[in-house]
DNA sequence: TAGTGGTCTAGACCACAAA
DNA sequence: TTGTGGTCTAGACCACTAA
């Protein structure tokens, strides 16, 4: 930068993170907060450049992360677009399980199912690059939507880098926020994989269906900066409830 | 462009595809190929810069498209590694049951169900965006994996696109190559929902399990290029053999 | 210290859509 | 003809890694 006048709307030019993020991270918000209807003719780049105070290939990056979110859609010669709420990847971002909900017009909730110290497995373990046998912190919640049972989720930390997680209150506060707040942990990345399996007995109790009924059963590795592995999650979702969306390129 | 001199390395001036499309392309067939192991060094952009006597924009471009495929991954201060081959994204490319199978390591099959043409139901003709009653091609194939039934396939096309489809031999040719050779109908893009579902009867009989089993169903529309919808697939996947994996970002 | 990728600027030409 | 987004260039400064 060889400009050091202030930036016009709410950038801070103190923030330590890149322009083309807070710009888009200042458009998302306005688009959730529904500033546009979908279908509604977005800002052009000329305007967000000028608006921003920044260059063509800095407003390019920012919408390119709301393109690559399924917010926006671009087409040559017209314009720039908001897109239709349901269009939001579930399968792009990491997500809460409230914000989902929420995003699917459903009230959320939470159970405690269990929670405690357990070793790690040699799978789990493995997962999470740590030996056997180190502390893993174990979280059992029920998800609950418009009050009615949706899904089970089993989460694993390594204890030792958010030691007395387990006596934070995550029915109030969602997990994520408790570690980068109480531990200054921030995921930046997961890698999962997604199956459809039959609910055990234990499964079929908690989630109020019969026992063998289709789940879509997905396994999560979550990594904080720098790649290190935190938590190994595993989702239980009703299959008669909860589906997936995504876009494939061609 | 400004410069004319030929380029370097097979990327073709003639051609009307975008530069850092053409260079994509190439380092990703070169990777797929295997000229590379996992974790090995890529090469630096300013390497590849010379290379093709491009910019660094137009490299960076091609590079930002390789990792969003999980082909690569970056490091700053390190360089640009080659990543495991089991990353690779099976939900963000379209990819053919062909292709996706020879990923696995498991040598593909294809058994044809039934075909013939049916006037499309209101729901369908909705995904289509066309008329309820419009004829559709349809063709129902079972894929098999190492020899065995893995999913169910029923491809619905707008037969006004590709007249005379279901006359073509789909078990030697994949249906997208015929598309794009014999009708010039590009996939671009698709939509599509991923749930659990149990097995009905009929499914149970092709994919050789238990009625109720839990299947991975995949519901998708795919679009041709200026966005119009060509094909409504639905995929039955055996829960016990297939998974899909993705990454996810913070 | 040299080389890497991450960010940013200022400019250009183009294809495309709409008035 | 005007304004849009798509592509591309040439240059710059930075933070980070490894030697």
């Amino acid at each position: 930068m060889h400009d050091h006048r202030a930036r016009k709307d709410r950038i801070s030019p103190q923030s330590n993170a890149p322009l083309y993020q807070q710009i888009y991270q200042l458009l998302r918000d306005q688009i959730r907060r529904g500033e546009w209807s979908p279908g509604d003719l977005f800002p052009s780049e000329s305007t967000l450049m000028e608006k921003y105070d920044v260059s063509r290939a800095t407003v390019r990056q920012a919408l390119e992360e709301l393109v690559a979110d399924g917010l926006i859609y671009r087409r040559r010669g017209r314009g720039t677009f908001v897109s239709l709420p349901s269009v939001e990847q579930n399968l792009v971002r990491i997500v809460s399980f409230t914000e989902d909900m929420r995003q699917r017009g459903l009230r959320p909730g939470t159970a405690l199912l269990g929670a405690g110290l357990i070793p790690a497995t040699e799978t789990i373990a493995a997962k999470l690059e740590i030996e056997p046998g180190d502390e893993l912190a174990r979280i059992e919640r029920l998800r609950l939507a418009d009050g009615e049972p949706m899904s089970v989720e089993v989460s694993c930390l390594v204890h030792r880098y958010c030691p007395g997680v387990l006596e934070e209150d995550y029915t109030k506060n969602s997990l994520r926020q408790i570690l980068e707040r109480q531990y200054g942990l921030r995921m930046t990345r997961a890698e999962q994989t997604i199956q459809a399996v039959a609910a055990s007995r234990a499964m079929a109790r908690h989630l109020a269906i019969e026992v063998r009924a289709p789940l879509l059963f997905i396994e999560r590795v979550t990594y904080s900066e720098y790649d290190i592995p935190v938590e190994y999650l595993r989702i239980y979702h009703r299959g008669d409830r909860y589906t997936l969306h995504n876009e494939l390129r061609g």
